[in-house]
DNA sequence: ATCCTTTACTAAAGCGCTTTAGTAAAGGAT
DNA sequence: ATCCTTTACTAAAGCGCTTTAGTAAAGGAT
């Protein structure tokens, strides 16, 4: 391992004070442009890079931005993407993290964000406990809750308009002509749940119809298996549908899955539609109709 | 924004040395253990926790281990996902960069890694150029590639036994009795795709048959899409054949729509094998068979 | 009673930077 | 010729920790 250029030695290679060499790389004014030229190309030649611990210790701020989501294979890998590209372009370094939805680790997650002095924290929490999560972070660094509609007013968040989002993807079942639609949604309860089942029972009073609403099973971490298992139940019971709202994405596909092996075609006898629009469901093999 | 608690404020508060609560805190044996349990007791009590910028500049390491990839939502991502894991089973922890097949990203990811003092880089290369990386990281910090064999003897890699996964796949479908195989592969020339390519033709002659392989265009940068295209150029091309051997999962599921769409039933009619054993390949709608 | 250990601390230096205050030399104004 | 600015630096302190060397007090050995 070859031991590592630091400022001092280099100000000692160009015979300047290490003030004047941290002045001419940061670009301060009061350094001549040759001095702050003749820096730069000695810094370049030696492979001289400032030590970011030691920089963001003495300036008392970072770059750092922390994203902690639930796991990267999910709509929050694509947007981590996404961020990542936005947060580049004013200054900022992203450092992901991928909790697993294990609570434990989220919270190490953001322990350790805060002791690495990140500027703020984008956070796609497991279990929906702002308090718990102000608790924490102490007010230290502001937080911004992604994915979900967070309740406490102390709080920021980001989230799709589901109400909205559901209305869009029913009415273009019923504007298909359908009428037995049912319903396949997360288990846990959450606002966003609540406002997709309201909007759904709302749609289908007006249709006249019954609402049929599936839960997948709270056991199930694998959410294209639920919603496999959840529709062939659904296909034995003897219950009549003509298209299926999937609350996510992987829902519906295990869904289309189930509905394929009985040998039922999509579109032709049962319509699909899901929510999220991840990248699988736009692979050849699936092509979904989703809500993005 | 409220004000951290600093070592200095803690041994203020509790009458002691800096010196000494940073012993307890690090468990040194010259401190008493009534001492070490005040010490910890009232830096809980106080939400006190090390600055890791100040910790590791002082200490001179980290426990920093970069994870350079390609793309989160790819069999990369989901790797990224294992050695997180294993790395804080050894009390390291992973800071991932997704370059997005920039190299340019790439070599700002070394390079921030560099100057956090990361302890090692795994890096899954954009483009397959071990020295230039190893330019940049002068030997500074040690750098495992994964997921391609690397030439250079003074790099460590870690990839896959390609040619033993390619007759696993092509041994499977033999084993089916499949005779006419045509093979869909990426279109740059690697280690990887050379080593595929003779083991296909290898048994394709062993069955007296002419090998048939049908690299992606080079300018398709979705995979599933490629091979889609591939093999609905294929199948209007007049080629007879029972099975496909896909290099990639990605690309076999494209092939897989194409099938789909044209009428012919998998694996009754065409069978098809993919590579990676990536998480969308067991999707209930797919069930790709695949060497993992 | 004296000397040597051991115990449990403290003091001080250092990690590699940044930033504020200070300053010699040069340049301008009168 | 003198005084005031401006220019282009340097010195020194500080960021929040860790670690090495030093030390007073207590305990043991003889």
């Amino acid at each position: 391992m070859r031991k590592t250029m630091t400022l001092a030695a280099l100000a000692k290679e160009l015979g300047l004070s290490e003030s004047a060499v941290s002045k001419a790389l940061n670009d301060y004014p009061d350094i001549s442009p040759a001095t702050k030229k003749l820096v730069r190309e000695q810094a370049e030649a030696l492979g001289y890079s400032p030590n970011l611990l030691a920089r963001n210790l003495a300036r008392k701020t970072t770059n750092f931005v922390g994203i902690v989501i639930r796991d990267v294979s999910s709509i929050y890998g694509e947007m981590y993407k996404s961020l990542t590209v936005a947060a580049r372009h004013r200054g900022l370094h992203p450092i992901l993290y991928d909790t697993g939805n294990d609570s434990g680790l989220e919270q190490e997650s953001i322990r350790n964000l805060l002791d690495t002095k990140a500027m703020g924290i984008i956070l796609v929490p497991v279990a929906e406990d702002p308090d718990m999560i102000r608790r924490k972070t102490r007010n230290k660094v502001p937080v911004v809750f992604l994915g979900s509609k967070v309740r406490s007013s102390e709080v920021n968040y980001v989230c799709t308009d589901t109400a909205a989002g559901t209305e869009l993807a029913l009415r273009h079942l019923t504007h298909l002509g359908h009428r037995e639609i049912v319903m396949l949604c997360d288990s846990k309860t959450s606002g966003s749940r609540s406002r997709r089942i309201f909007v759904y029972r709302q749609i289908m009073q007006d249709l006249g119809q019954e609402p049929r609403i599936f839960p997948i099973p709270p056991d199930e971490p694998d959410l294209s298996q639920a919603g496999y298992q959840l529709t062939r139940k659904l296909l034995s019971s003897g219950i009549r549908f003509t298209a299926i709202y999937a609350c996510k994405d992987m829902l519906a596909i295990g869904a289309m899955g189930a509905l394929t092996e009985a040998g039922i075609r999509i579109p032709e006898q049962v319509s699909v539609v899901g929510y999220d629009g991840i990248d699988a469901a736009a692979l050849p093999m699936i092509r979904l109709t989703t809500v993005a």
